[in-house]
DNA sequence: GATGTTCAGTACCATAATGTACCGGCAAGC
DNA sequence: GCTTGCCGGTACATTATGGTACTGAACATC
C-alpha cells in the first residue's frame, strides 16, 4: 500500500479507505503536455499525482491562463467530488511523472459509501478553494518577480529533488506574461543566487532566499494545506 | 415558503427540503459593511442573501483584495459544506439588504440527512469554484475598464432594480486599483451612456452596452451558474 | 561536421496603471 | 447659514509590463 504514500491525500486516508481505493487505482505515467480534460469534457478519470505536476487553466479568448497547479498534495477530479460530470477548466500535465488513476464512476461509488474518503476530499476542496482565492489577489497586486518566485516554490514542493524541466516560455504562459518578461525576472533571481537556469532545466539553489523574495501568498496557502490536508485526523499514528 | 424564492439556491431545492430548512431560517437585515466572519473565525452561521451583496476578500498584507461577490445566486458558508469550521477569507456586506440565516450546526445536521440539499450545495461549490478560477485570469489580463464593467454587471444581477449604492472608493477596493483609476474608468462608461453616477448612487443605464465592453468572463461565469445552479433538476415544474 | 531548432538574453518604444496631489461640489450637522 | 467631511474629477511624473524583434549559444539531427 505504501506506493500511494507519495500523494498526501491518499496518505491522509485511514487504511481501510486506502485499501478499498487501491483495488481500483492504477499507477500510470502522465507525460508532459498530456491533456487530462478540457472545458466541456466529461470528467471520466480521477488522478492523484505522485511526482507529476498538473496545471489547471481557464479559457481566455483563444488562449489559456493558469488558475492553479496540482501535485502530490492534491487530486484532479473535483467536479466528481461536487457531484457534477463536466469540467469547466482545462487540466494538462506541466511536468511529467507518475499518477495514480481510477475511473470517476468507481470513485463516485466509493465517495457515497466511505465517510472518511468524503471528508478528506471535501477538506481538500476547501484548501484548493483558498489557494485559488489567494491567486485572484496575487495575480493582481504582486510583481512578476514575486509571482515567479512563488510559482517556482510551489513547483519545487511538488517534484522530487531540486531540479525540474521548465522553459521560460512555459513559465511565461503560466504566469500570464511575456516570455521576455520571465527572462528578466528569472535572470534577476539567478544573479541573486537563488536559482540556476540552463536550457529548460531549472535548479532551486536557495529555497529560503526564494521564499523571501516571493509574496506572502506562498506561505499563506502552504499553511492552509498543512492544516486542511496534512492534519486531517485520519492519518494513523505516524511518527 | 415563497419568501425564500428570491435566493436561487433555496429556490432550487425541492419543497420537502425547503420546508425543513424554513423551520430554522430567519430573515434578517444585513447592513452595509457588517462583517460576517474573517480568516480564522469560526463559521457559525450560514447566510443566503436575498437582495444583499456580500464580498469575499483574501488578506493582502495589511489590506484586502476581493476574491468574489455573492448574492441571491449563492450562499455564505461553504466551509461548512466542506465539513470544516474555520473561514480562510473575510466576508462582509458590500450592499446592505436582507438575508436568510441559520446556524452552521443545524445546517450541518441537515446536510447529513438531506441528499437534495447536499447535491445543490455541492453544485453551487463547483459554480463558485469556476467563478473564482475565472477571476484569477481576469484580474491578470483584462483592463480596468473591462473588469469595472464586469463587476457592475455582476452586482446588477444581484440587486433589485437598476440602482445601488457604491462609491468609487469602494469599487476601487474591490477591483484592487486606485480610487482615481475607477473615476477615470467609470467616467468613461458614463460618457458612453452605459451608467450614471451621482454621489455614491450608481444607475445601470445600458446593460447590453455594458456587457459589450466587459470581458468575456462575465458571460462565461453567468452561464456556468445557469447550468449548475439554475438547472439543478430539483426545481419543480416551474414555467 | 553541417544544418536547423530550441532557448535564453537583450533592446526598443508604447501603454496601462501607480502614487500623489489638488480642486470643487454636494450633503449633513451644528 | 456656516463649517466640515465625503465624494467625484483631474493632473502629472513614474513604473511595470506589453509588443516586437534580433541575437547568439546550446543541442538534436542527419
Amino acid at each position: 500500500m505504501d506506493t500511494y504514500d507519495e500523494n498526501l491525500l491518499l496518505r491522509a486516508l485511514p487504511s481501510a479507505s486506502i485499501k478499498r481505493l487501491a483495488e481500483d487505482l492504477v499507477i500510470i505515467n502522465t507525460p508532459t503536455h498530456a491533456e487530462l480534460y478540457g472545458p466541456g469534457d466529461m470528467v471520466n478519470r480521477i488522478y492523484f499525482p505522485l511526482d507529476s505536476v498538473i496545471s489547471m487553466t481557464a479559457p481566455l479568448g483563444a488562449t489559456q491562463g493558469e488558475v492553479a497547479t496540482v501535485g502530490q498534495e492534491g487530486m484532479i477530479g473535483l467536479p466528481t467530488v461536487f457531484g457534477t460530470e463536466m469540467a469547466n477548466m482545462r487540466f494538462f500535465v506541466q511536468i511529467g511523472g507518475r499518477s495514480a488513476v481510477m475511473t470517476a464512476d468507481r470513485f463516485t461509488e466509493l465517495l457515497r459509501s466511505d465517510d472518511a474518503l468524503r471528508t478528506v476530499m471535501l477538506r481538500y476542496a476547501h484548501a484548493m478553494f483558498t489557494q485559488i482565492g489567494q491567486s485572484v489577489v496575487c495575480n493582481q497586486r504582486h510583481s512578476l518577480r514575486q509571482r515567479c518566485a512563488r510559482w517556482l516554490l510551489m513547483t519545487h514542493d511538488r517534484v522530487p529533488g531540486d531540479q525540474f524541466h521548465l522553459t521560460h516560455e512555459a513559465l511565461a504562459v503560466m504566469l500570464g506574461v511575456r516570455r521576455a518578461g520571465v527572462t528578466v525576472a528569472a535572470g534577476n533571481l539567478q544573479r541573486a543566487g537563488l536559482i540556476r537556469y540552463r536550457r529548460g532545466e531549472i535548479t532551486i539553489v536557495d529555497r529560503e532566499g526564494l521564499e523571501k523574495v516571493s509574496c506572502e501568498c506562498y506561505r499563506l496557502v502552504a499553511d492552509v494545506y498543512d492544516r486542511l490536508v496534512g492534519q486531517t485526523g485520519y492519518k494513523e499514528s505516524a511518527a
